[in-house]
DNA sequence: GAGCACTGC
């Protein structure tokens, strides 16, 4: 999200940072007063137990931390780490799940260090590399550090690694965990520097973070964290929607002014309609404080956003309705009620369809906990449960980990080019469903990534492919792009399908939307659609009215924007020559379709699609503009079940150009080529 | 004739 908070350590809110070539003890390189720093740095409870971390730190292997909020640990210990001499054989690498977060806390640390971010302290972000020769302590994102694995199997350039917010296991620390694991043991047995591992989480579930590394010692650090009564439903609530705002509003009458609420919701429709809801009822509540409601979530505009960071005035009160955003990415300032609806909105995966699912589902103890938490950040909160309980008992006790939700077919490519040979048997800490991995094996060796499915060797296909930071398919489709002449196109049209929604369709302005689009449409389908509109973004020189205007997302289409700039980068170093075919679409959509041919459907003689891998009846999204068309044969990019399954991102091909792409597949597959 | 939790390379 594009908010720039403090992350969840409370640091300072962003700043744009370039390595500057000045020493790092020059006067104003440091951003706040040093004196004020230091002081702020000793007060901190982890520092009182920097003698002990250090001896542990230099005479374990592994460390796990456990820390509530507020201890300093993400901020401390790498300094710790360098103060006790382990960046002398290497960099203390710290991982972050937010791109944010890594940039804040270089800054901060960098000021703590009185040193400009990029000198000893750095970051390492996608599109962005603070980082000099200097750099001792670098924080990054931990898909970053997954990269950097791919050409240094065993992470040379690190003599720590610390996973940091690991219980948030996100795929990319969940794959870390193994590969330090790994090179751990590889570089023992080489006789290397050892590799120090440290993993910081604040998870209640110590034993098996320390089970599977081997038994590693754990210690523990208190938090800054002010009591949160907690308060459960008497009963169990049949609309927790409703129930929610209930609870809002007996809290607004009965509590002082200036004591801000925050409401867990699972989306953005159910928000917007709790927030009109909560205004009208604000109204008419005479001798209660004024009420100022606020939506948040991240899909919002930015000047939306940053509403919620504004002050309550004096005599006020905010209520902030927010989805999960505001469980970890955002951290809210003064709130002294949570009301929590127990339930989130979260993507689930099905390995044998391909099709992607967002259901409404009851959240777990450990995020019933997290919510919770936002309660008490500046003073003694409480914190309205709109469930029993028993319900609350009856939560599954932590969030089941993203690696076994989501498609593994990037990750399993990854893992095979850092040298993990038996996927099926790496030593996960949870580990995916074996259908889950042998889906993404058959993927990949449908895309000629792999030798086969049940002996998997990395091709150099294989290879080239994993150097794009991408779906295997689009990947695909890049390197395809090379025989047609079109890689500029076909480059211009994944980073947008990359990139969040660019098309929008507000409801209060949905004709005017659907007119400013027609100019774009192609006959061909949406990834034509796209295209076209990059080329107007281009030629207008990404003005920003020009996007309002057309009703197009400008954040979306300068991030994609970035990203086709990084994918022509890769491409040059993988020297594949950068061709246009112009206005002609059918090599683009050729190459697309070298790719994509996973994910295809053919016309049945009743008007519906079907899925030509796995024969689901499927439709087309009425987002697409191709709806209400009926094209014998298309390529999509996602199946999403909803009310139906739906392809979105949809593009019109030739039956002949899937069985050009992949005969062998197709020989099995049903595929009606009309002659 | 629908509906967009949230990150990230």
């Amino acid at each position: 999200m594009a908010l720039h908070p403090g992350g969840a350590n409370g640091e300072p809110p962003l700043k744009k940072h370039k390595p500057s070539p000045s020493p790092s003890h020059g006067p104003g390189a440091a951003s706040a007063d040093p004196a004020t720093i230091q002081r702020q740095r000793q007060a901190l409870p982890v520092y009182r137990l920097q003698a002990r971390l250090t001896r542990e730190l230099t005479s374990r292997p592994t460390l796990i931390l456990i820390g509530e909020t507020g201890s300093g640990k993400t901020t401390q210990v790498p300094q710790f780490c360098h103060q006790a001499g382990l960046t002398k054989t290497g960099l203390v690498g710290v991982t972050q799940p937010r791109r944010v977060a890594a940039m804040s806390l270089a800054q901060r640390v960098a000021d703590e260090m009185a040193c400009t971010v990029g000198q000893k302290v750095g970051y390492s972000v996608r599109f962005e590399d603070c980082t000099s020769t200097q750099t001792k302590i670098k924080y990054m994102t931990d898909g970053m550090l997954l990269r950097e694995a791919i050409s240094d199997h065993l992470l040379r350039r690190y003599s720590t690694i610390i996973l940091d917010e690991a219980h948030e296991r996100t795929v990319h620390t969940d794959v870390l965990f193994g590969i330090v694991k790994k090179v751990q043991k590889i570089r023992r047995a080489k006789n290397l520097p050892e590799l120090k591992i440290v993993v910081m989480s604040a998870t209640m579930d110590v034993d098996h973070f320390s089970r599977y590394f081997g038994g590693a010692p754990v210690v523990y650090l208190q938090g800054r964290q002010f009591p949160v009564q907690v308060y459960y439903a008497k009963q169990p609530q049949e609309d927790p929607v409703f129930s929610s705002l209930v609870s809002v509003t007996q809290l607004h009458q009965t509590a002082p002014a200036n004591q801000d609420v925050l409401v867990f919701l699972t989306g953005q429709e159910e928000i917007e309609s709790m927030v009109k809801n909560l205004r009208d009822v604000g109204k008419d509540l005479p001798g209660c404080p004024r009420l100022k409601v606020v939506p948040l979530y991240a899909s919002l505009p930015v000047q939306q956003q940053m509403e919620v960071f504004r002050e309550t005035p004096p005599g006020q009160r905010k209520v902030i309705v927010s989805t999960n955003v505001a469980e970890t990415s955002v951290t809210l300032p003064n709130i002294k009620f949570v009301v929590d609806s127990g339930m989130v909105k979260a993507r689930h995966h099905q390995p044998g369809t391909g099709l992607e699912m967002l259901r409404v589902q009851k959240i777990s103890q450990a995020q019933a906990w997290q919510r919770t938490g936002r309660a008490g950040r500046q003073s003694a909160g409480a914190c309205y449960r709109v469930y029993t309980r028993a319900e609350f008992d009856a939560m599954s006790r932590d969030t089941v980990p993203e690696i076994q939700r989501c498609s593994l077919a990037s990750v399993t490519l990854q893992l095979l080019t850092i040298g993990v040979k038996d996927v099926r048997n790496f030593d996960f800490l949870d580990r995916p469903d074996a259908g889950a991995i042998d889906g993404a094996l058959r993927e990949l060796q449908l895309l000629g990534a792999v030798t086969s499915a049940e002996q998997p060797e990395l091709t150099p296909l294989g290879r080239r492919m994993a150097s794009f930071p991408l779906d295997p398919k689009f990947a695909r489709a890049i390197l395809a792009s090379k025989d047609h002449g079109c890689t500029e196109e076909v480059v211009t049209i994944i980073a947008l399908l990359s990139a969040d929604i660019i098309l929008l369709t507000p409801p209060s302005n949905r004709e005017a939307a659907l007119a400013a689009r027609q100019k774009f449409v192609a006959p061909e389908g949406d990834m034509m659609t796209l295209l076209n509109v990059f080329r107007g973004y281009r030629k207008v020189q990404k003005n920003k009215e020009w996007c309002r205007e057309n009703y197009l997302h400008e954040r979306h289409l300068a991030h994609a924007a970035e990203i086709r700039r990084q994918l022509l980068q890769l491409c040059a170093q993988a020297q594949l020559t950068v061709g246009s075919s112009g206005q002609n679409t059918e090599p683009v959509r050729r190459s697309l379709a070298a790719g994509l041919f996973p994910c295809a459907a053919q016309l049945t003689r009743d008007g519906h699609h079907v899925t030509v891998g796995t024969n689901q009846k499927v439709h087309i999204h009425p987002s697409s503009t191709l709806f209400m068309t009926r094209p014998a044969c298309v390529i999509f990019t996602e199946l999403v079940q909803t009310s139906k399954k739906y392809m979105r991102g949809v593009c019109l091909v030739d039956p002949d150009w899937l069985l050009d792409a992949a005969p062998e597949y197709f020989r099995t597959h049903r595929l009606h080529v009309e002659s």
